[in-house]
DNA sequence: CCTTCTAGTCAATTAGATTGACCACATGGT
DNA sequence: ACCATGTGGTCAATCTAATTGACTAGAAGG
């Protein structure tokens, strides 16, 4: 594959991103959710996921723990997240989704199926799986930046 | 598919979008182009397409034109793009890249096929060029945008 | 007990984008 | 030819989300 192929690659894969993004986030206004961001999305994937703090989260989106704290506070606020003691430290705070946030994560992962599925009907057969298989042996676990 | 794979997929997506814009961002530092950000490179790309304007470049960013003004102002002052008169509309001002512009576009292209070049290591045979063809599918032209 | 490191928040600043106002010119109708 | 309306672009002010810096409370280890 030659530089410009690879370049037209890259290209489509961001593109791939951008109609996921703008997918979930039109899916999720129709569900009534039109007060968050991509950033809270990916947030919650990492919260629901348990165990998870602040400074995890951070982690996870690739910024400042001061980002994340302000990010969480706007969650805790909207009633979708709260924070509990951490039982073996003091000072660390668990995140832990309401039940209003545990709704809108679905919601989210509805949306989310509603572009993949809208994918699925311009492929022809296991396309859609092959894609699956492929993207899953290039990818490496990292942050999963809400912004460029 | 079901719901939960298609989220996964919709996950493996953006977590290569994100490794496509660290990577490039990496490539274009490691080159000695550290002034500039993604949004940038997006821009980059429709200018060097030829016949942009301003309104064209924020459509493309899927911005307001304030903020692709506010680009374009950064990437004059730094001497990547000039601002040209259109023939057809006094109104209008066409961008073009300058040597400098086109250098970096080059280097951008580069950064970009390294990351897939990594990509393909991890896969056999044909795979990249079917991921390829698989993307080019599904992918509807639009908006890149910069910022989620 | 003392030093050092980590989790988290508060505060101030900054970068980018948005909204609103505006000018110069194009376009189309009368 | 003229006027109304629409479009390309910039300037200015505002807003949002992020960053940097400083700090407190508690953990970890000698």
């Amino acid at each position: 594959m030659d530089d410009r192929a690879a370049t037209d690659l890259a290209m489509l894969v961001l593109r791939a991103a951008t109609e996921v993004v703008d997918g979930v986030q039109a899916g999720m206004a129709a569900r009534g959710y039109d007060d968050l961001r991509p950033a809270h999305g990916f947030a919650f994937a990492r919260i629901a996921a348990g165990d998870t703090t602040v400074v995890d989260l951070a982690e996870h989106l690739g910024t400042t723990k001061q980002a994340a704290s302000q990010l969480v506070a706007g969650l805790v606020e909207r009633g979708y997240v709260v924070r509990e003691p951490d039982p073996r430290d003091a000072r660390a705070r668990l995140l832990r989704l309401t039940d209003a946030g545990e709704a809108c994560t679905r919601a989210a992962e509805e949306a989310a199926a509603e572009v993949v599925a809208g994918w699925g009907e311009l492929l022809p057969g296991a396309s859609l799986g092959a894609l699956h298989a492929i993207l899953r042996r290039v990818v490496t676990p990292g942050p999963l930046r809400p912004a460029w």
